[in-house]
RNA sequence: GGACAGGUGGCCGAGUGGUUGAAGGCACCGGUCUCGAAAACCGGCAUACCGGCAACGGUAUCGUGAGUUCGAAUCUCACCCUGUCCGCCA
């Protein structure tokens, strides 16, 4: 969410913002209304406050009487008007608010002045890592999986859906094996706090994040309790600290873990649909940064190693992008993005984002924390990164490592935790 | 799921209808004292919003939401959460 202050104080650096995402079209008029909801809105708390404080006095005077036996019907009657009109301004001041809240949580995060202008065809590849191997005659990873008996997509479809996943065999070893090797790093090489995080969280949780209001049709939901599944642990991570003041000394604040992801894939129908590229149900080792308003984009390029390091474990050639604004998340002010090169598909596969989000969920999910006793207390920044999404690596794993013999070479850190050096 | 008990400021804890934003204590900050520290003593110490250049003024907040009342931390109802016991269950 946005500061209030904003759509008071400087709404020309909030359509330059919309502008660059290239979507002043459709926010444009949005901020049109919520600034005269906003000057709607103070005018209406004057009002209302005016009345209150009226009425405090004529009921404190009420009190008073009442002590020293007097007669005190009257104001009584008077205090009774004043509380019918004060009901009447109330309601009307409850429905521009509603309103305008509802506006506010629904504009993007402004970027940060160094993220470029315009749709996903102006990111930035700023560096390659490794060399993606060549694509002839590698097999893409739906019939390596197949053949070697790693997952089962149709019993998968079976019991669930399609893009639900049943990994058997080495294939599930694998899954555990990533899961190892991610939270091992991070905890013991980076500092992370590994924690075990639920996988279904409440409405407040999701809005706190920007899951919701906005985007709402992108999740399950279990609509008799109100609660939802997780598009990534990044939600109940960043939620930990919902509603509470930290110490400067807390900050920045490492955690991860390891969850399963639920996404309903609403409207990408027919995109990439094959094999592991985009399922409904995926696992994901997430890291999430707390830290201090300064520390921002130093922490980012932090985190960003991070996602890497990962990657240059695994021995998988990838590419770092920046994104342009249009293609950054909404709750994001910034958001690299990790692609692993799968050339059974031929294709960079995205396996991570790492993002900033300024204030933006700080603001929302209410996590502050005091620079100094006695100072007042401001919005931490967050930050995350998935650290890394399973089934593309795992994509990237069978059509990297192919051998000629059909098998697939594992990388060495991996090697040591499988207990095998290759599947198959 | 059933029966009780309970949810008050960073923490502990008073408070059952009228200057109670809320006693007291701890923690924290500033000061006195001290060579220094501790102790002791003095003072300060919530958050958000509205108005104001500011000083400051106002409003709201005692789990959440409704209600009763001139007036609610205090009374009523619903819900949420925590604890204990019972039942069920991986």
């Amino acid at each position: 969410m946005l500061d209030h202050r904003l759509i008071r104080d400087d709404v020309a650096l909030l359509r330059d913002a919309m502008t660059r995402r290239e979507k002043l079209d459709v926010y444009g008029p949005l901020i049109d209304e919520a600034v005269s909801l906003d000057r709607e809105r103070r005018q209406s708390i004057t009002r209302v406050e005016e009345r209150k404080a009226e009425r405090n006095r004529v009921t404190q005077e009420v009190g008073k009487r009442k002590k020293a036996g007097e007669d005190a019907t009257e104001l009584q009657a008077q205090a009774r008007a004043i509380g019918d009109e004060i009901a009447n301004l109330e309601a009307q001041l409850t429905v521009t608010q509603e309103r305008l809240d509802e506006l506010l949580l629904g504009i993007p995060n402004l970027p940060l002045a160094d993220v470029p202008a315009g749709d996903e065809s102006h990111n930035v590849v700023l560096r390659t890592w490794g060399t993606p191997r060549a694509a002839e005659s590698v097999a893409p990873h739906w019939d390596v999986g197949e053949r070697l008996g790693l997952f089962d997509l149709p019993r998968g479809a079976k019991v669930s859906g399609s893009g639900f996943i049943v990994y058997r065999g080495a294939g599930a070893r694998l899954v555990r094996n990533l899961m190892t090797l991610m939270l091992d790093l991070h905890t013991t090489e980076f500092g992370y706090e590994e924690l075990w995080v639920p996988v279904v969280v409440n409405r407040a949780t999701m809005t706190g994040t920007g899951q919701l209001p906005k985007f709402a049709e992108d999740m399950y939901a279990l609509e008799e309790e109100g609660l939802f599944l997780i598009p990534t642990a990044e939600v109940p991570i960043t939620n930990l600290y919902r509603d509470e003041i930290l110490g400067a000394d807390e900050l920045p604040k490492a955690m991860c873990a390891y969850s399963p992801c639920f996404r309903r894939e609403a409207g990408s129908a027919g995109k990439d649909t094959r094999g592991l590229l985009r399922v409904h149900e995926f696992d994901k080792v997430e890291l999430v940064r707390y830290c201090a308003p300064e520390d921002g984009e130093a922490q980012l390029e932090l985190l960003l190693s991070h996602a890497e390091a990962v990657l240059q474990r695994l021995g998988l050639p990838y590419r770092v992008v920046l994104l342009a604004a249009g293609d950054t998340g909404f709750a994001s002010a910034k958001t690299y993005d990790l692609e692993v090169f799968a050339p059974g598909v031929g294709k960079w596969l995205e396996v991570s984002s790492c993002s900033l989000f300024t204030e933006f969920q700080g603001r929302r999910a209410n996590i502050r924390f005091r620079p100094a006793p006695g100072e007042k207390p401001r919005f931490v920044h967050t930050l995350n990164a998935s650290g890394l999404a399973f089934p593309r690596i795992i994509a990237a794993i069978l059509e990297h490592y192919q051998q000629p013999d059909g098998s697939v070479l594992l990388p060495e850190a991996l090697q040591r935790i499988h207990g095998k050096d290759r599947l198959g």
